[in-house]
DNA sequence: GCGTTACGGTAACATCCGTTACGGATTGAA
DNA sequence: TTCAATCCGTAACGGATGTTACCGTAACGC
């Protein structure tokens, strides 16, 4: 195996490390130590593999966004129908299953170590905005003949219905159960007239 | 004036040096020694107030929790109607000026601090269910003949809605202007037919 | 007025943090 | 085989953190 191989290998690994460690231990034990244990090496590969603990930590975010993306296109392609694609990227975004929920904990996890890091708030309002503009494109071909207007604020609608339907389940999976969750983004999209 | 009520105001300026540390520099940064720093004091006096960090946070939690629902309260009670009082109390909670937008800020720390604080993530489940209920009781009263599964559903539909719009506003205010948050909650309201 | 008590600032403690320096091991080419 | 380069674990460093101990001081009861 080629050796830029193997960097790019052990970076997706200490990548998945950081998530695991915001996902089960929180921001403010996610330290650098934290991370290697979690990938089962030492600090000196973490700090070998990057130059401080910033650009580990942007880069685990960077390939979270590069995952959620594959997945989200391959959902897309999949669809039979405009109206189920809109519906089956707007579900995976939900805190649904442990997967998902660990998801949505650690892009909490981000968002709050964003306050404090220029580079991953940055990175969060790029991702957001590139979220937003393809749920308009999904939301648009959803519903023919609706003015941009209107599809602009039923599709930023439906945004914040799934993060924060998402954000509210991951910290309390017991009281937003599964199929509560699609219960509220299909009572969503039937009240806007999207729903199959 | 009382010994106690100097404790307690002295409590609640901590607790409002939480809430700006957590502000403006995040969580990784909410040290004891910064929110004295934000209080105008020494590590000394915040740990005469607090056994320790993790109680201090704790009453800046639920202090938070305590403001929001007395303003809650007061604009439930000032509406002009029931579906007046659903629209203010949700308002209430998107990220529409500097005030609110560091709120959502706040409230997004202490999520992410919950994470290894099992306090903390208690306090968080206790406050959202109430918040809840508050808001299926306020739902009910706006749509009265709704069955009661339908009054849950559009009622966490509204509440996730609310709260991630706030999320991402509070992320990206240029992105998410107050007239587009407000604009996302009426046609929401409208959607489900809860519209003035 | 005086002693006691609670308050709060100072400074220290042990620990943990990010980061750096160093050294041994492994690899690949000559 | 040998030499050079790369990789990565070890250990240390300076600094920051939560917490504790100590001490001066101001307020309150006698």
């Amino acid at each position: 195996m080629s050796r830029t191989a193997d960097r790019s290998a052990q970076g997706e690994a200490l990548s998945r490390a950081v998530w695991s460690v915001l996902a089960e231990q929180g921001l403010e034990r996610l330290t650098v130590r934290a991370v290697a244990a979690a990938a089962g090496c030492t600090t000196g590969l973490v700090m070998h593999r990057f130059p401080n603990r910033q650009a580990l930590l942007l880069h685990a975010r960077q390939l979270l966004h590069e995952i959620t993306r594959s997945r989200v296109e391959r959902l897309e392609a999949e669809a039979p129908s405009p109206r189920a694609a809109l519906r089956a990227v707007l579900r995976q975004g939900l805190a649904t299953d442990p997967q998902t929920r660990q998801e949505a904990v650690v892009w909490m996890g981000f968002l709050a170590a964003a306050v404090s890091d220029e580079d991953l708030i940055a990175e969060h309002r790029r991702n957001n905005r590139a979220w937003r503009t393809r749920v308009e494109r999904l939301t648009a071909a959803a519903a023919p003949g609706w003015p941009a207007e209107r599809v602009a604020t039923v599709a930023l609608a439906l945004i914040a219905m799934a993060e924060g339907v998402a954000a509210l389940a991951a910290a309390d999976p017991d009281a937003f159960p599964a199929a509560e969750q699609e219960r509220a983004l299909d009572a969503t999209l039937g009240a806007y007239g999207l729903g199959e």
